[in-house]
DNA sequence: CTGAAAGCGCTTACAG
DNA sequence: CTGAAAGCGCTTACAG
């Protein structure tokens, strides 16, 4: 009854001809090898029929290939992360691929000790939104021989491929948006980080507020900062800075805390402080106001980091060149950065 | 400088000793086989210093174990569900086993195709919030010597240990909390399906119901249902019943979808309408007005399962019994339930 | 057109 | 205390 351990050869035993044959005709190399199309057809049918399982193991010890592609990214459980890997396995799945996700909390450490882990693993390719400082580790991959490819951020001074979205303009558009619709003195609350991503968003805030005269209004907290001092720092900064009247979170989370900060200081928004966010979240659409958003393109991105993997891992002789992908993002508007005319036409009367 | 490819015959080779004796210091049986400790310590050395990395598939060749957890969930994007897998992960992690996740959908097809893709890849046990339709996978499964685990919900007639939250006493104390509160007229909104998880959401409300003179009143929603239906299902069932005043939602994407209804209808919460969501989200308090939830133990939830499945793994031999561990959630009491009287006396102006 | 054989890198029973 | 050897299940160069 139950069918364990069938293997190659009790297939050739049982149909009188060698494992070879047996094994052209598994993967496909039946015409390239001269099988009988007769023969191919018994050894389908019977494999079909008894449900043989190749061994992986076996298989890679041979080939050296897993057909798993190892992902880090910063948290699984952040909305787009966990979007973004969803959509990408979904893909590869069809493929034949799997892929092996992990969490790097954006933790130097963590970031190699997981990057050992997928090499004694052996996955065929990694897709890595890293943290800083593992350029070593990185180079040693490609010089190793494997396809890396980074996404949502990149790191200077490597040689390496890269899916990221236009950051720089985003930002820009965003801040602009807030400007256009008389918002006055807008701060941006960003991480302290030299991360990639995270210096073009505040170049894109940088540009906007260079068309005008306001000085910049950045606020900047630790990635592992607690959420209730996250919170309490965003409280001081607005208490500090009591001019600002409009807010840019540079990501999802920040702003999770911000809008926390804003509801704990009885802020309203729009009406007292206009809010756009970096990162578009399924639930801003019901807040009250619904909160303006860039989104970015999760499907597309998976795409075509998942295409260019597959495509590299196909094909190791053809050494693709370095690429560097930029994809636009669209900027969700909503009821948090109304124009302030509107506001106060609107709602005035309320305060 | 590339150091790889480097095997337990190399150590061998330098070291002047046979690989038997390296392995047997790789895998920590120096003291059971009576390697001497000089030998150990000078293996040990040698392999630190050249970074030496087993080879997975030999070792899994060997064996048949590879240290990876296959897991099954609904949807990884979802928040719950991504929630779990990132607390198993880490505690996985320190253990130094991989979880691979991957999306059923709840579709009964893909789970069979997914739990046969696990199969292949030799994972050591099996984690399964499972669609309906797949007993004789997983009864083939235990029978195969596999360990597997149910969570979130569990499938009857199967031998299979299960780790659950108490739905019905959960949904029970909800809507009784609504009933408490002053709502006469309680829906609820649930999936059609035949889940154990929805079945018991539903007896909880029931039971509730059935301590008052008032009727049932039950939407029921397919899983597969887009988003747009959805929303619009649930605007026709309230049109339809103008007498509901609180809305109870057994899951948290439901809830997205009636929030939605509820805001194209231009009905107030709470002051129209009392809400309540079994599953918390870390947004519902920054909602305006903050939405009252049945939240989960994520942590706890996670750590129990992760460490039932590393104690089986661990102990192939010993039969662990069937057990079913039913964890208590807690409801979170936000302003979307407020008592009616109060919200009369403080709201009641604005209508 | 087909098959015998080597070898991927490990683990472990067995012999000494 | 230590080592030679078999074998896990596959792939593929090579011989016929």
């Amino acid at each position: 009854m139950i069918k364990r351990k069938i293997t190659i050869n009790d297939i050739a035993r049982e149909l009188s001809i060698s494992k070879t044959s047996v094994s052209f005709v598994i993967n496909g190399k039946a015409r390239e090898k001269n099988i009988s199309t007769t023969l191919e057809k018994r050894v389908l049918a019977y494999i079909d029929e008894i449900g043989y399982r190749p061994n992986h193991f076996a298989q890679g010890l041979r080939t050296g290939k897993t057909k798993m592609i190892g992902m880090l990214v910063e948290d699984i459980s952040d909305p787009f992360f966990s979007a973004v890997a969803r959509m990408m396995e979904e893909i590869a799945y069809k493929k034949g691929y799997k892929i092996l996700y992990s969490s790097t909390e954006n933790d130097t450490q963590k970031a190699k000790d997981l990057i050992q882990m997928y090499r004694i693993r052996h996955v065929d390719g990694y897709i890595i939104a890293p943290p800083p400082g593992i350029e070593l580790e990185l180079k040693e991959l490609t010089d190793d021989g494997f396809f890396v490819l980074l996404f949502d951020r990149t790191l200077p001074g490597l040689e390496i491929s890269n899916v990221v979205v236009d950051n720089l303009v985003s930002s820009y558009k965003a801040v602009k948006h807030l400007i256009d619709n008389g918002y006055k003195n807008i701060a941006m609350v960003t991480l302290l980080s030299d991360q990639t991503q995270m210096l073009d968003r505040k170049a894109g805030y940088v540009k906007a507020l260079d068309e005008t005269s306001k000085p910049y209004l950045l606020k900047k907290i630790a990635y592992h900062d607690k959420r209730e001092n996250c919170i309490k720092e965003i409280q001081d900064f607005l208490i500090a800075n009591q001019e600002i009247d409009a807010l840019f979170f540079a990501t999802n989370y920040l702003a999770e805390s911000g809008l926390e900060a804003l509801k704990l200081l009885n802020r309203h928004i729009p009406g007292d402080i206009g809010v756009v966010v970096f990162d578009d979240h399924y639930l801003f659409k019901l807040f009250t106001p619904s909160i303006t958003a860039i989104a970015q393109p999760i499907k597309e991105i998976s795409e075509q980091v998942i295409h260019m993997m597959l495509r590299s891992i196909s094909d190791p002789k053809i050494k693709k060149p370095v690429k560097t992908l930029v994809i636009p993002t669209s900027l969700t508007i909503r009821g948090s950065s109304l124009p302030r005319t509107k506001i106060n036409g609107d709602f005035g009367l309320k305060d």
